[in-house]
DNA sequence: TATCGTTTTATAATCATTCTCATCCGATAA
DNA sequence: TTATCGGATGAGAATGATTATAAAACGATA
């Protein structure tokens, strides 16, 4: 998928955030990809288009887009930032060994009763959960 | 609480680990501090019992300890190691925006229909369930 | 065109973590 | 007790991800 300057454009108008080439180009690379790509993997796929940029460019735009919220951070276990695009309602299942991050779909989250347990001011308006398990790779291995 | 020299001998013996003084300090820190501590915090509290110990050391065996299952890993999006004594079952729910981490106890996950969602061959014998959302503090800053 | 504020670039700096390797310690055999 | 062996430890260097800094470039506007 290749947004057009319109779309990033409302996109960026709506979050306030000013549009450059370089802003456009890492959130298409982020967008294109799917599955949760580390800022280097991103900025590899920007280079092919940019080869002049920067690495701390790729770097200070995915955290403008994390803040105003174009972008979920998800970092579980993993070492370094992993970065998602999808902003459908969706959660993510976790590999406790290798890292890797599946999205996973489904309503088997009961909210009501977990609102029970939150602590008080504790703000779930955006409920991402993260499940951990053994990917089918490592629980083979083991 | 500080472990016997014979329960964590026992405890070390079953998940095959041999005992040093160093390691049975470097898990009684943990354990004694109720919360989730990063490999800083342990080596501050080691080096009050020995402080001679290097850093590497207690990464060392804090690994080992997670690879052999007596602690659970805990670095949902932080960016720096956490580490959890408690073994109970339990959930935790990390405020997206300060990292912090704050332990969740009930039942409110359903097992029967997440599992029909699960990818084949994912293991989910030891489920950790991570809940983001934004903790008291930060949802009031806004 | 001049100016102001923002963005990008290049590079240095920082911080957590791991690696290397010399040394140490504990168990066992002699 | 002493010699030996293997794994554990300590000190510090190395690595890798990320952030900070300062200078140059850009874009919008007057």
């Amino acid at each position: 998928m290749r947004l057009t300057h319109e779309q990033f454009r409302a996109l960026a108008a709506k979050h306030g955030l000013p549009v450059t080439h370089q802003r456009q180009v890492v959130y298409e690379a982020v967008i294109a990809s799917h599955g949760h790509y580390s800022p280097e993997d991103i900025y590899a796929a920007v280079r092919r288009r940019i080869p002049s940029v920067s690495l701390a460019t790729v770097y200070n735009n995915l955290r403008l887009f994390i803040e105003c919220g174009l972008l979920r951070e998800v970092t579980p276990h993993a070492s370094t930032l992993r970065v998602d695009g999808n902003l459908k309602p969706h959660h993510h299942l976790v590999c406790s060994r290798c890292k890797s991050v599946q999205d996973i779909e489904g309503e088997f989250i009961d909210f009501k009763r977990l609102s029970r347990h939150l602590p008080d001011g504790f703000d779930l308006t955006q409920p991402l959960v993260e499940v951990f398990g053994l990917c089918r790779r490592c629980s083979a291995k083991k």
